[in-house]
DNA sequence: TTGACGATGTGGAGCGTTCTACAAGAAGGT
DNA sequence: ACCTTCTTGTAGAACGCTCCACATCGTCAA
């Protein structure tokens, strides 16, 4: 029953529904000039035999109907968030959505870039921002590309981005009406970013820096740095473990935030000693056991956005568009006023050992 | 400087370095046949150019060095897990990992696999269980496929299972040795696996009422079923609400247990009223401010073991191979002895407003 | 000297689609 | 009745690669 060697072709459907190869690609693609009755009968040979057409031959003349994105690692939640946006936008078009990670290090941005243009998809959005912009410049002409989170303004690709100034903002100063004044700000090597000004972390810095100055703080100006992966433990270890260290952390996305709140909890400290603040209010956060403080950037909406204008593009426009999205505090309970006390008491005493 | 139109192709590459189409191929392929004269014209020619072979004009002939992974959702901390474990497995080799969700509704698993067939990967990571056996032996027959969690064994497929069973069993006695004897199984609707009984929620479940048998306690046995995604909380407040809660929860996996956590500090309970224990071991649960017991089955692992398995079939294997992981309890601070008082006091007062 | 053989390079036939021409009728206008 | 125009279908040339079959040229043993 089933061809075992090969399997079925448009050649097959035409044979079986009695047509040419092309009336058969034409009902498929339903171009012009098909009669009901054609595609009737075409449309039975299709069923009956199961036939599903091979997405790399028909790239080798037409679309692919697949759209490729490429993020920094899966295991940021904020991207997940961004990719179920995405698909859902994506749902009831014949667009399918595949996703290249640009790996554990981190700093293969551009070659999971290329990885999805080496596969012929029809639109590329892209989350990476340290890439050569020269690179990207020729691959736009080549793709419809979208980028995300990155703030410049390309002919070529559009851009959507959350105002992380403002995000940044927000933190600062929530923290400084809860009393604060020692914030620090632990944030993401800017080696990931490739020292980009236009990255969401480098923007954020700056806005972290302005605002302390604004408020009249520049003295108490602190960066942190922690390596993207890993070692965010030892870095807040560092900074909280002296006993100059600060009333409140502004962490420049959720994970570090976790980690910082892990080095509070393991120096037998609670949040009445250290506020802390993070970024892309991820669902961990948001979890009442956590209950994180966080700028909410809505990634998922980020993500809808993103497909459609990637969509646009596809459709014909040429004009570049760039979107910004207004972030939001969420304010919970890892923030309190300064010296006040009702901080949460975390058992630091008993962390599981197993914890890894 | 830049072709604008369309990219450089083999043939440019062959007209640059003088040699012909095929000796480009060759040099490519690494195949028999080529001094090493041509080979380094060759390879400067590819760097001068910048050439990047197609993947889809390969793919009508050869290779696509594509390896395409299937999973339930992106949602689940425990995919992504088993995304990262087969990236790393992939390092360094020339195969490159496409990921495709099964999409918001889940039901789509045959279709997100049916999506990477139709691109000519050259193998495929399929996570849903919900996939017609039929159906399942026609592709494996076309393409070299890896099953993860489900409990069967074809001759046509490989598979990767952690001991479901045993795991199952692990959790039920660590909350029977703390002084529990009303257990509830909170697990996802049957449907979501179809009702197969080689899944590992089903597996999971079955154990659960073994266990609780064997411990003289089959009077005693109560499983509620969530929905996939969203109104965890419902079924859990209805569990939990009602005078004769049970005094502690199996969840069927992580993302349940958090939502049945949520749901005791909403009702204003802890967990010495009520303990809870996972599966999956995800990071957030492991994260100190949860600190949730749980059953870890090591998903990085067995993103590694399914990539080895599947690059073996691609190398020509044809004996079947079936991997199963023993799961091991990570006990945390969820889970205290029954009426022991000092579970940890959830602050259900002042919960964030905003939380979605 | 003469085959035989190994090493190296080229020609060219696919692979499964799409899509531009074009052919053959049918329909409509004068 | 004749010419145009519209509709419906088919032929066949790409697309960019792989890989089999073959040509050519040395080299070496007999």
């Amino acid at each position: 029953m089933t061809q075992a060697r090969t399997s079925v072709t448009i050649e097959d459907v035409a044979a079986r529904a009695g047509v040419s190869r092309s009336a058969v690609s034409k009902v498929m693609r339903d171009a012009y000039g098909v009669s009901d009755a054609m595609r009737a009968k075409v449309e039975t040979a299709i069923a009956e035999l199961a036939y599903r057409p091979r997405v790399s031959a028909r790239a080798m003349r037409g679309a692919t109907y697949t759209l490729g994105i490429e993020i920094p690692t899966i295991k940021n939640p904020f991207f997940t968030q961004v990719i179920s946006g995405a698909a859902a936008a994506l749902e009831g078009t014949r667009y399918q959505l595949i996703i290249a990670p640009a790996g554990p290090h981190h700093d293969r941005g551009p070659q999971a870039i290329q990885v999805l243009a080496d596969r012929q998809v029809d639109g590329i959005v892209a989350v990476s921002t340290a890439v050569d912009p020269e690179w990207l410049e020729d691959l736009s002409a080549a793709t419809p590309i979208v980028m995300l989170g990155r703030h410049d303004a390309s002919r070529n690709y559009d851009t959507v981005v959350n105002d992380d100034a403002l995000g940044a903002r927000m933190a600062v100063r929530h923290l400084y009406d809860l009393g604060h004044r020692d914030i620090a700000h632990v944030t993401i090597d800017p080696l990931w970013e490739n020292h980009l000004p236009i990255g969401p972390h480098a923007v954020r810095a700056r806005s972290y820096r302005e605002t302390m100055a604004e408020l009249g703080l520049a003295d108490r100006t602190r960066v942190v740095y922690v390596p993207q992966e890993g070692g965010i433990d030892d870095a807040a270890l560092a900074l909280l473990g002296t006993p100059d260290r600060p009333t409140a952390v502004f962490a420049g996305h959720d994970e570090i935030a976790l980690g910082v709140l892990n080095s509070v909890a393991r120096l037998g400290l609670t949040t009445s000693d250290v506020s802390v603040v993070g970024y892309d209010d991820s669902d961990v956060g948001a979890h009442p056991m956590v209950a994180l403080t966080s700028i909410n950037q809505s990634g998922t909406r980020m993500g809808e956005i993103v497909v459609r204008l990637l969509l646009e593009r596809i459709a014909g426009r040429e004009e570049p568009v760039h979107e910004v999205i207004t972030p939001t505090l969420m304010a919970r309970r890892t923030t309190v006023p300064l010296a006040s006390g009702d901080g949460r008491q975390l058992q630091a005493h008993d962390l599981p050992t197993q914890n890894k």
